[in-house]
DNA sequence: CGAACTATTGACGTCGCTCAACTAGTGTGG
DNA sequence: CCACACTAGTTGAGCGACGTCAATAGTTCG
């Protein structure tokens, strides 16, 4: 793929108007191509890392593991998604990640990314943007675990990640496809895997959205906003910002 | 106060060792001095802004409120952090903050950080890894409001904060002054207030922490820790890292 | 000394959890 | 090709953590 028209570079510019160097100094960060397994750990929670990833295709996802033994999913990353930059920036990770699907990825070493910013200062911009949009749906979530009910939790996750599907072109106002099982939901919304599955019926039997065999349907969109308080400005993706 | 002494500085230097220009660019950043009174309300979320602050003395939070009017209380702020680091770098606030005590604080542009960014790259990386200091502690947080319960949540966060005001030399191991309502403990780990009243009741009787008349003290602070399941890992805060 | 905020406590309701049983799909080896 | 295991999903019964409502103090401040 070329980079002028990688997931990353899309979402970057999404931001920043990137330049020749911009992109030189980009395009310098894909020089090893991994593939991962479904269910591979690709970084475990103390684990000392040195490089972390550029996510090209398919699914994964971050999360923690209490002493119970009890698992919270921080985010689900898709194609243009860093994984594990907290990591390389920390003298140890402060989370695990986990293959969903089959995934394709390039694999950037911490001082490709430090030497890119002295090299090329808007990119780091960028990047620091790109960390704060992370940030700024982990917040979202944060509100939807505190402050909403399973029923609110569940519109307003599936509402995100359409949102953050369709900026990659992999969903519309229709819906997309989706590998995730109800036990990740569960995990990421921090509710029991039954419940999820009786909030689903609900919203189902409501004729707002149905999820069935790994395809997400929005069956009234606006209904479904409505109910899950959902808004888009935090995800900032409306067009490049700074010129 | 001597940029040298500053609490950011101080906070930065546990990352980064920072060097005579990144000082410098740092210094410029402290140019304006502003003064806020407890209740004020120092950004608004939807607000476009042009400036961040930094924070030198009192306390702040970030919070978002939901369509129903409930709170949800993302972060507390004390002397080193930013405030409305994400407003500069996103075209609307996403969120919005207000003066718990009386603050002082410096007002930074947003083109100062950006400038700075180009002459100075490691400062660079010295505020990436401070925001994704940031990040880790709102995922610490989310999975607090995911996974424990209102009793191990409380534990948890007050350990958290205690850790964060130690290093800016605000607190130790046998407690430290909070200015927090029993409101804003509530608004922040997602409980009603009642709820927090009758949570911290049983913490005291459990012999664990005591919070009363604007003083937490850690009555045992090691069964405290392995109630609230708390490690300091998340936090990074062992001394520079990267040389 | 009243007004406004903060803290405390009781009674009672409910959302979401646990446990348990059952179905359906899928893969695997004999 | 079937038996078995394994995973994902579905549904019911009962229960407990936490919420709501309401009443009462204690504190701070003008």
């Amino acid at each position: 793929m070329n980079i002028l028209q990688s997931p990353l570079t899309r979402k970057l510019s999404a931001f920043v108007a990137l330049e020749t160097l911009d992109m030189e100094t980009l395009a310098r960060f894909h020089r090893r191509r991994r593939s991962f397994l479904p269910g591979h750990e690709m970084l475990h929670e103390g684990q000392k890392s040195r490089s972390a990833f550029i996510l090209a295709e398919g699914w994964a996802c971050a999360y923690k593991i209490l002493p119970d033994g009890e698992r919270q999913i921080v985010d689900f990353q898709i194609p243009g998604d860093f994984l594990g930059l907290r990591s390389i920036l920390f003298r140890t990770a402060d989370h695990s990640i986990e293959a969903i699907t089959r995934i394709e990825a390039t694999e950037v070493l911490a001082s490709d990314i430090l030497d890119g910013f002295a090299q090329a200062p808007r990119l780091a911009t960028a990047v620091l943007w790109a960390a704060s949009r992370d940030e700024a749906m982990v917040v979202e979530h944060l509100v939807n675990l505190g402050r909403r009910s399973a029923e609110e939790r569940m519109a307003h996750f599936l509402l995100e990640l359409g949102a953050r599907l369709s900026l990659v072109g992999a969903g519309d106002k229709e819906g997309f496809d989706c590998p995730l099982t109800q036990y990740h939901l569960a995990d990421a919304l921090g509710l029991s895997a039954v419940h999820v599955n009786r909030v689903l019926r609900q919203l189902r039997e409501e004729g707002l959205v149905t999820f069935q065999k790994g395809r997400v349907i929005f069956d009234d969109f606006n209904r479904l906003k409505a109910l899950g308080g959902f808004d888009t400005a935090y995800l900032d993706q409306d067009g490049p910002f700074l010129r």
